[in-house]
DNA sequence: TTGGAATATCGGGAATTACCGATATATATT
DNA sequence: AATATATATCGGTAATTCCCGATATTCCAA
């Protein structure tokens, strides 16, 4: 658990957002039933980037560097990535927080 | 409460060293009584600035930073500048961390 | 009121980050 | 095998951050 990596995953506006829109996916993705999403495997990188309105290829890196700090999984299934958040991450964040920093 | 401002505040290494200093000052600034810090004030810039070992400047800049996040607060008391945490802002982005991000 | 001490601000070079377009890779379909 | 789709990676420019030295400002002391 790099704190600096996370803070800095966190410090983007569009990744914030990301984040947040992950908490409801069936709110944020409506259409992610009929398409990507057949479990709860998360979000598929192309609805992501749609909602973001960023290339593909920066929602692919920002998914990756908030892989990296351990804020979000990926589970490759077929052609697509899904993400989805890793609530023990915020927990533990949140945690650090509280007692540590 | 700026979030990407408090979250970029906390991405740096110093900064957060600094900012745990700062949550037992008299463990980490053990000659603080008898210079600067008179009462609960906090500790001033030039110990800090000793303990981290950058410069001057940068370690002004850093903590008027923290403190325009919020992380910190600012008393000036003749020729010292007197820094100290503000644990309210610690506690509130804990709880934005758990519950809204 | 002049000099010194503590802090703040300014200007800048090196490193990092924010995005992009182009291309590569992997998988599915025909 | 050829093509299409989803994602990842690469190379690059503009903006931001890191940290410095130099200078300005504020306050105190002689």
């Amino acid at each position: 658990m790099d704190q600096i990596e996370i803070f800095k995953a966190l410090s983007n506006k569009t990744r914030l957002q990301i984040l947040t829109w992950l908490k409801e996916p069936e709110k944020h993705f409506p259409d992610h039933k009929i398409s990507c999403d057949h479990n709860n495997l998360g979000v598929c990188v192309g609805h992501i980037q749609q909602k973001a309105g960023l290339t593909q290829s920066t929602i692919s890196e920002y998914l990756s560097l908030l892989q990296r700090a351990g804020l979000v999984t990926a589970t490759r299934m077929g052609q697509w990535t899904y993400y989805k958040r890793n609530e023990a991450a915020f927990e533990a964040l949140s945690n650090l927080i509280a007692s540590e920093i």
